[in-house]
DNA sequence: TAATTGCAGTGCAATTTTTGCACTGCATCG
DNA sequence: CGATGCAGTGCAAAAATTGCACTGCAATTA
């Protein structure tokens, strides 16, 4: 694309702070990067850059330009998935953020059979955190958000929203397995293995136990969801999940998973159920891929739970 | 800006139909850019452009591409308008379609107003009909529509509608000036003078004749309204106008105004009152310019037209 | 305090890209 | 059936971009 050229030249230099970087990486020397830029700028009638001596930093102008850019990048792309849409072919980019949570069961299964109708398109997905999923969003590197925490950014276009009760996770032969339904009191006493604070269900059973004056025996805090859970089988010890983080086999029969785990929901009165927001970046017309996955995705969504789905 | 050439070539070349046109047009030698296409298309991988006999013409792949590219320029634009903003000066270019009602005192004023506050902006005011707003503003030739036809299309922001009562307009001296109010029929069998089919006034006019099968005496059509009234200080006929197209001072006091004609509300069950639509292209962020100026000139409606603006 | 490092920017020669000219092939119009 | 108008091509000239060697600057290190 080589008339996209300056304009991705532009944009790597913003995200590498500085022109030699990028120049190594847009495998150009940095003069020659250098000389462009500043054309740019010339064109422009504004610097787009502050020169520090550490490298260069966007100014204000900047800031403007490049959002303009990674809306025109991104819009390019949707272009093209529309013209290799007419060729019949149906081809494309789908770039997902997504929590761990979506990523260990659903997220695989809905991009496998996508895939198998649509095998020339191609999929990117990235995990992260609630705020982090909106910078993408924003900065336009990913199409489509799946976030478990609650989101705040104004300029997030919600496309459904699923409600997520919290799960306790244990070994089949844990004393807790017994109960029906687990009160947050049952679970004092109990080690505890609980994803790291800036995990949604985290923050949901730390403002529980906070307002029920309560502290959970934490024995360890993970980010991954494959540790804890793989951990479970070889100590009696809790976790928690959420639904969509939990093989159908595990949530539903008692024993015998896969591997001996059993999932028991937790009193929703004594941790609220927090909500799954699924959507993309306001005011963006995602490429045709993007588009259709979303919508397969949602629609897995109401199969999955179908009593628990918004928007 | 060296680098949207490539796109401002593909876009004067669809709107020139042939590339040695509009390589004139560029300033460029014809075999130049036709490379230049060439080469785009070879980066797209599709063709744009429908090689024929008398030229080129987009095909639906180009459909697509030029307006992404449309769509980019006219972004760049607001870009660029917010960048100069930040320096202090406003600056900015602003483009506006609308009916020659609203192009006879209501656009005068509000542009002249708004460039003694701010005389860096400069504008383009482009007389049209409704269907060729619509248009425009599709194209992003335009940055806003005043429209008194109705809107069709889905890809009409309305920003905001005045309700607008048709006026029967003559000299001073007409025997009808003594009514305060003109019924349909007190029209037929003087001479009338009405504006071109195309326009949202004549249409509403036909639309109350057919239903009420009368007729009128048209001695003249034209698409001036100046010409039209111009034509009544010399001859006693009536035309027609609504509020926007009059100047104060003619359509509230009896007689005397600037010269001598006088215009007296058409009684709304004979003529359905039209709708004026002021309003942008769905989906498109305006430059900080243009959206001042329809600030401002929805504020000007709402004082000259307190009961009748909507939205 | 002095040396070093990492940075953006510049002059100049080499290289690559773009351009314009002359021309081809094709279809249509008079 | 020749004239016209069109897109596209080979080739040499012109223009641009690039890379190299280097400058000046500021901060960090010794």
């Amino acid at each position: 694309m080589r008339f996209m050229a300056n304009l991705r030249f532009i944009d790597t230099v913003s995200r590498e702070g500085s022109i030699r970087k990028a120049a190594e990486k847009l495998s150009i020397t940095s003069t020659a990067l250098n000389r462009r830029i500043l054309q740019v700028e010339d064109e422009i009638g504004q610097p787009l850059f502050e020169r520090l001596p550490s490298g260069v930093r966007l100014n204000t102008a900047g800031e403007l330009f490049v959002q303009h850019i990674r809306a025109q990048m991104a819009d390019l792309a949707r272009v093209q998935s529309q013209i290799s849409d007419l060729t019949g072919i149906r081809r494309g980019h789908v770039r997902v953020a997504s929590g761990a949570d979506a990523l260990r069961h659903f997220l695989p299964s809905a991009v496998a059979e996508y895939r198998r109708v649509y095998p020339a398109v191609t999929f990117e997905m990235t995990r992260c955190y609630g705020d982090t999923a909106e910078a993408l969003l924003l900065s336009m590197d990913v199409d489509i958000a799946l976030s478990f925490a609650p989101v705040r950014a104004a300029h997030f276009h919600e496309a459904a929203t699923v409600r997520q009760p919290i799960y306790c996770l244990m070994n089949e032969g844990h004393p807790l397995a017994k109960n029906e339904v687990i009160r947050l009191r049952d679970c004092v006493g109990h080690p505890a293995i609980l994803p790291s604070k800036q995990s949604g269900i985290r923050q949901l059973l730390d403002a529980a136990l906070i307002r029920r004056n309560m502290e959970l025996d934490i024995i360890l805090e993970s980010d991954s969801f494959e540790f804890m859970q793989n951990y479970l089988l070889y100590d009696q010890a809790i976790s928690f999940q959420i639904p969509i983080g939990l093989a159908g086999n595990i949530k539903t029969g008692i024993g015998s998973g896969v591997n001996g785990l059993v999932a028991r929901p937790v009193e929703v009165n004594d941790v609220a159920s927090g909500v799954m927001h699924v959507g993309y970046l306001k005011g963006r017309v995602l490429p045709v891929a993007a588009a259709k996955f979303l919508d397969d995705a949602i629609v897995r969504m109401q199969r999955a739970f179908p009593d628990d789905i918004g928007i």
